[in-house]
DNA sequence: TGAGTATCGGACTGATCCGTCCAGTAACGA
DNA sequence: TCGTTACTGGACGGATCAGTCCGATACTCA
């Protein structure tokens, strides 16, 4: 049955989404990406078919992690209105410390190639509606459990909240004061009493 | 004295930034930009030094214009809290307009380069700091026209602002359903009460 | 051993990239 | 008219780009 793939695709796709997320798409060229994959370039066209196609996988490879972690989060014992507060202050972490300021990898693709590349978008969209509906189950609960407003649907409140969080991992890469952050991760916090 | 220039630098340099505010900066090319400001290649080094030199002063240029929109804004005779309103519903406009969503410039440089490019990055904060204040002032003069909660503080309110609004921004890139963005902008204002 | 598949490195292509340079022309002031 | 500056188009260079192809090697199963 010939040589078996010696490299996890899965893997291999982790380390490209990477390259794409600290540099973009277009900044992110060939050598960058084989060397970070340690595979190849014939292996990686085998494998890959473009770079193109690539990105694309990487958007896909995201949702399925994304999923995942968002599902996981979702099911905690903690009260819903805290493990909203808390997601929003490890994304404040995650922008503060300069090894991992890159901010969401969605975000980036929305702004620098969902105008042209309209494949990417779709899976963009897709990507921000699980984050919508991770936070629509959170919010739901919340109210349920009394601690966040009624004077808003559920699905305002969830869109609200992934509009802030990506406002927030903008902010970060602009100037990423810590304080200044937290601060307005209280604001938007206080929006859902 | 010589040949007088014929071409309006401050024109020439909008035109830049419209190419780069549509396609980025990576994905701008010399041939795009010249075509676009209807220089040669040749007046284009000698005026603008480079590519990124360029870009830098499209930054520069943005910066002075949205100094004077905002300030234009911020001293209109409506009360503060609606000029706020308007002008996140004006943001929600634009991304709704397939003609003009192309989101913030500022935002789109952060997302882009802010990582890998200090020089940019000084600037795009430097501009971020620009809307801060604007909606600072708008936000004290809410206060004292009582349409605005003593909750928070000014700047932690107007830095809140600024994040939502870019949170609104690429939330618009990624699906620009209008009623939902409205909704977030609803809900975005309600945390000023 | 041999068929079949995986992987590699490297040569190669054609395009595009940014940037330099220059000869020729055009517009001004003196 | 002459010096100076502005501007153009195009030739050119060196680098890099994505992508193709091939010969050599490595691994697995029959």
């Amino acid at each position: 049955m010939g040589r078996p793939k010696e490299f996890d695709v899965e893997e291999v796709l982790s380390s490209a989404m990477n390259v794409f997320w600290s540099q973009g798409f277009k900044a992110a060229s060939l050598s960058d990406l084989t060397t970070s994959m340690e595979i190849s370039k014939s292996s990686f066209y085998e494998t890959f078919g473009s770079k193109h196609d690539l990105f694309l996988s990487t958007i896909d490879y995201y949702i399925r992690t994304l999923t995942a972690q968002v599902s996981g989060a979702a099911h905690l014992d903690a009260p819903a209105h805290k493990i909203i507060r808390a997601l929003f202050e490890r994304a404040v972490q995650r922008m503060v410390d300069p090894e991992s300021r890159r901010g969401c990898y969605l975000n980036n693709c929305a702004v620098e190639v969902s105008l042209h590349d309209e494949e990417a978008s779709k899976r963009v969209a897709t990507g921000m509606s699980i984050m919508e509906e991770a936070f629509l189950k959170l919010v739901e609960r919340g109210k349920r459990e009394g601690a966040i407003t009624m004077a808003h649907n559920s699905r305002a409140l969830a869109r609200y909240l992934v509009s802030s969080l990506n406002g927030i991992l903008v902010m970060g890469k602009a100037q990423s004061d810590e304080e200044s952050l937290y601060e307005v991760v209280d604001v938007t916090m206080d929006a859902l009493k």
